[in-house]
DNA sequence: TTGAAAGCGCTAACAG
DNA sequence: CTGTTAGCGCTTTCAA
């Protein structure tokens, strides 16, 4: 006699005196009539004294599905730290918990930029993956790894910036559309001359919101010049040198700024600080940046919100739904952002 | 022919002319020498010619082990969002990352307290579980989870706060010794009104504290009052009354607090603003909480940390020896607290 | 060295 | 309604 330290369905079989294939059933096919209600009743009651609980491995391989949906950041540091990410993997979980999925969270493979290729290996043991997408990555980074994924034959969607033409499942905020309203905004009160701080030209984000800014400042018949737009690369001394270069000169001085992200709106509070100007009498501040952030901010920056949190939740119900329907259509979805309003615009 | 969207052992097999079993040690064991160098060399081109990429699942099956763990929290609200557990989860994952693991992350079932049942049952996909219990954990709750997990023989370690006797693997912090130091701290300052503000008397670390600082007292002949030690219930409006009825007083009036947590600390910060108090004159300010916390405070807090990355980290790897190791006696090991000089006590 | 074959525990198609 | 059997794709004896 074998003895395993967990009981099979076989070892219930036995001692049921049933077969196999029927306490597979009783067990698992709630709605199947194939057992009698008593032969179920009794195996069942047997099942939970045996103290059986099924080998998921198993079934997995058998039904070739986990449940199990990757995540894949291609982040260096630490995704845990990330309020963005926090968010977003909160309205993953949510969907997930509806759904019946559980989360599978790759280590990082410990290579730089994409992270990618272990992690798609690794994918083998779920049946999709989230693809967060980051500043670090390039356009060329994500084409790449949307290549590699449909090449693996994986599915996946993508959250965050993605603005190619690849028909994936996709949830993202509408750059465009917040760099439009951030430029109607401000010119609807009376600011000429609007500058843009922003973090790298090559992410898709920035290239949205100059393209959404200059389309909004068009409809007052105004244009956004190469220098009212700075690109600090992340790096605070950057965004400082170029805020003093606005702020120095004497004629058509910056009179409003839109911040790109949560960290450069930090950034030009604190050199707002810094310089003693005053929000919004010297600098009308308008912001761009996660949904929360700015809650304990002060003064309470003006700002279009980024739902991430609906992202999330969107993002795994897309790959979910093309996971349970093999001819579902790949979809883009930009949510709306929000408005919240504070006092610095 | 049957054909497969991916590529299995068998199909590398026979465009290499070999068997099965050739194929899965040439891939799979490097050091094996039961296939020849030059054959090896040919199935490994073959393979990746075909674009190969193992079943996971199917070796896990095979191998009986996935090298997944998964992670288990009580506590109602996305998990995410807490600093505790992001520290937590880093140092997790760094041991993960190290030693080839990967983490699943439970979807909350929905119960509340224990939100454990079913996680154990989902945890037939992993090799083991972490136990990150929470305020939420009653003494009972966690009694009452760690027999549930051993008798479904399921390896686990915990992490944050057991004063139990059962022996497992444990990672946390001497909260004893903190309660301990930080009488000592504050004695040593000539305080003799002394008093420690916490949330809930139920709770192990708080007990273990109230133990720590009486012994800390006694050893400066002094003791610690009933009066003097608050419990909150994490209410804010709560903790006011509380820290009322001390300052309220005219004689005797407490000197010096400790604050049991992050959350208390706060609630102290504010009261104290409120109440125009200014630490540390008009009253020393001694804290416990996640390192890191604090470091945004101001004034500066002086307080005791724990090293919640190393706590992940540690139980990790208790977890994996464990599971690697199934001889391996369980662990108990209480972390260094460490001292962050601030300006309130 | 190598190949054949017996599992791992479950599901699903097929036959009664 | 029920049992038998053939996979799922891999690892690992066991013979050769």
């Amino acid at each position: 006699m074998k003895l395993t330290s967990t009981p099979r369905l076989a070892d219930i079989a036995k001692r049921a005196g049933v077969s196999i294939a029927a306490v597979s059933i009783a067990l698992h096919k709630a709605e199947s009539t194939r057992v009698s209600a008593e032969r179920r009743k009794k195996i069942i009651s047997i099942a939970e004294e045996m103290g059986y609980s099924a080998n998921e491995l198993a079934r997995a391989l058998a039904e070739r599905r986990t449940r199990l949906i990757g995540l894949a950041v291609p982040l260096r540091d630490p995704i845990f730290f990330n309020q963005f990410i926090a968010q977003a993997l909160s309205g993953i979980q949510k969907t997930m918990m509806r759904r019946g999925y559980n989360l599978l969270i790759f280590s990082p493979s410990g290579k730089p930029g994409r992270a990618t290729r272990d992690q798609i290996l690794e994918s083998k043991f779920t049946d999709g993956i989230i693809f967060i997408n980051t500043r670090s990555c390039t356009v060329a980074d994500v084409e790449e790894t949307i290549d590699e994924l449909q090449r693996a034959n994986i599915k996946f969607s993508m959250i965050n910036s993605y603005y190619g033409n690849s028909p994936i499942n996709y949830a993202g905020a509408d750059d465009a559309g917040i760099g439009e309203a951030a430029a109607r905004y401000l010119a609807e009160r009376g600011h000429k001359q609007i500058a843009f701080l922003s973090g790298q030209r090559t992410l898709p984000a920035h290239q949205q919101m100059v393209k959404g800014l200059k389309r909004g400042l068009k409809a007052h018949d105004l244009n956004l010049s190469a220098e009212h737009i700075g690109c600090s690369g992340y790096e605070e001394t950057k965004a400082f040198e170029i805020l003093d270069r606005w702020f120095d000169k004497r004629k058509d001085r910056v009179t409003a700024i839109f911040a790109a992200d949560d960290q450069l709106l930090i950034n030009l509070y604190d050199y707002i600080e810094q310089r003693g100007l005053s929000m919004p009498k010297d600098v009308a501040v308008l912001g761009r940046g996660n949904s929360g952030f700015g809650e304990h901010l002060r003064p309470r920056p003006t700002m279009f919100t980024i739902p991430t949190f609906s992202m999330g939740e969107l993002a795994a119900d897309l790959l979910i739904d093309s996971i349970e329907n093999p001819k579902a259509e790949p979809r883009r979805v930009f949510l709306p952002y929000e408005f919240v309003n504070g006092v610095t615009a």
